[in-house]
DNA sequence: CGGCCAAATGACAGCGCAGTCAATTTGAAT
DNA sequence: ATTCAAATTGACTGCGCTGTCATTTGGCCG
């Protein structure tokens, strides 16, 4: 029982009798036998390290960093999470340094960064695998990962049209993001089905943040003729457009009606409790996951077709949105 | 210029002399060289890893997060942040499998972790060093980093009864949580010294967790007479305050002060913006993280006395507290 | 029963670094 | 200049594993 027969049992080689892996698994149990992860990064080819690469936190980060160390955990594998400061001048030094520090396996993107030209440049000629969160663009040679922005969206306004608003305001992420892009096209499309004015005087900018989100907010309820429903790109800024209206002593949702995005724990944390697309965030960080570890042995690049998931969302009716009052 | 030499430049040993210290950083700098962290782990003792403990994912772990995983970049340290199931059975082989497999350095407890006998003991008994966050208990042997809260709950109850209210209702937080004691203490200590009485009708449990405040702000304001502010454990609960307040029409913060504590993001989501305390997150993540470090190379035990620092926390008035009506 | 091929196993080296200890250089004292 | 201790440097080894390749085993055929 040499050691490197352990060594094939435990990476699961092929070329092992059934008789004797089974006589090393019992042993490994027995003598609760964890093999070395930092021997098998030197030696092997594999760091079982794989990196999540964000940009500024946001509220979902946990969820996700939760849900893909979930199933980092299964195989064996670990998950690394670093801010990348894409403004920062060392920011490639940064980012090489970890690469060829920790040797990762793979690199999970958040956006924004799931469409940044430098980091993806900085990954391919280090030829490491990577998988894309909700990038806005699909022809990275990389795999990606997202929900149907635009059809949510589209949903998500139909469901305020079916309930007679008419008058809608809506405020922007951040411009770039594939998100931002996405949801404003399902907002527009699904106006414009209805034969409903897009008033150009109703659509803001809120990067995706609260402040932003209330400075909107405060212009699209001080014009002459107020919407009856904001559609805010994500959940914070709706949390934002709330706020106003409970400051300016606005009765929710009877005056207003607000829909969000994203299903952050915000959302459930105000009142009246948002409406809302939940992406299915676990789900996602677990699938980004094994694709990195499931490529990650072979290292023989992606499949061709490189698989783009598009997972499904969902529509979480709550309190924030009524009929318009007549 | 052997590899030995620049083995010992790269880790600051005092055996080498200034001119050729100078010459192989020259090289290092020249060559962007960077030593693998899998080697030194696998041929050295210290493995430049922290694990960051905690159970439940909190609005302040990804700040503290960051802040601790800031301080480790700056000596080549790297963070692994680990959730760990107190009530899962594999509990221990989990906490024990990464401890052996990743050899972690150090590890950092998030409360309520910092507090718990089993952790406390496998890392004991794995000798890895250890820094407890908010511990209710300061006679562990490891150092503690946490803020005052009994003197903030005091300043904050202070600040209340300093506007004039009497009746002033009180959540709980998780039972056997320092926090929550210490943060109960000094509202009553306060109150006791205010010459009020603390009207056991008026305090409530909410674990921490909106929900559960929701439930308590509806017992607290539903009373034969009713409280004119409340003292939240912390802001999910205070936000959840303040959302039963708007659900049930109150205006605020007219009808109803809300304080809560932590200053957590969600605290300036809403309207009226929380006045609340805020802990020095950031700072104590890096602290955290800059014990382990600085102890890890001797691994000669924490100095003595064990080091508890006490930071200093920041009473953040905002709109959410008012003098009641008359 | 020998011969042969494929399957299964083991011997060995080396991944890149730090620990040990011997070799060398330096510098101060004689 | 010589001597000797101290300061500095380098050769060598091993950390625990995996890749390579040689060796052994087992099954099947003639």
């Amino acid at each position: 029982m040499s050691a490197k027969t352990v060594s094939r049992v435990v990476n699961a080689e092929p070329t092992v009798s059934e008789k004797t892996r089974a006589r090393v698994l019992r042993a490994i149990e027995l003598l609760d036998y964890k093999p070395n992860l930092n021997a098998r990064m030197l030696a092997g080819e594999r760091s079982y390290l794989i990196g999540l690469f964000y940009d500024k936190p946001g509220a979902y980060l946990t969820d996700f960093y939760a849900g893909a160390a979930d199933r980092c955990r299964e195989s064996g594998y670990h998950l690394m999470m670093e801010s990348c400061d894409r403004d920062s001048p060392q920011f490639t030094r940064q980012v090489s340094t970890l690469l060829r520090q920790m040797r990762l396996d793979g690199v999970i993107l958040l956006p924004p960064l799931s469409d940044d030209g430098l980091i993806g440049n900085t990954l391919r000629d280090a030829s490491i695998p990577s998988v894309r969160i909700a990038p806005r663009d699909h022809t990275h040679d990389s795999p990606s990962i997202g929900i149907d922005d635009y059809l949510a969206a589209r949903r998500l306004t139909a469901h305020l049209i079916g309930l007679g608003h008419q008058r809608i305001g809506f405020i922007l992420g951040k411009p770039g993001h594939g998100a931002t892009e996405e949801r404003y096209r399902g907002f527009t499309d699904e106006m414009r089905a209805n034969n409903l004015a897009i008033d150009t005087s109703l659509i803001e900018t809120g990067n995706f943040v609260f402040p932003e989100g209330v400075a909107c907010a405060e212009r699209l309820l001080k014009v002459e003729q107020p919407p009856t429903a904001i559609f805010a790109s994500n959940d914070d800024m709706a949390a934002a457009v709330i706020s106003v209206a409970h400051k300016i002593g606005m009765d929710l949702p009877t005056q207003l009606s607000v829909v969000g995005f994203d299903d952050a724990p915000i959302a459930t944390m105000i009142w009246p409790l948002l409406t809302t697309v939940r992406q299915p965030v676990a789900s996602m960080a677990r699938l980004a996951a094994e694709l990195i570890i499931e490529n990650s042995p072979r290292r023989l690049g992606w499949p061709s077709p490189l698989p783009h998931s598009t997972l499904d969302f969902e529509l979480i009716v709550r309190d924030s949105v009524t009929s318009p009052r007549p």
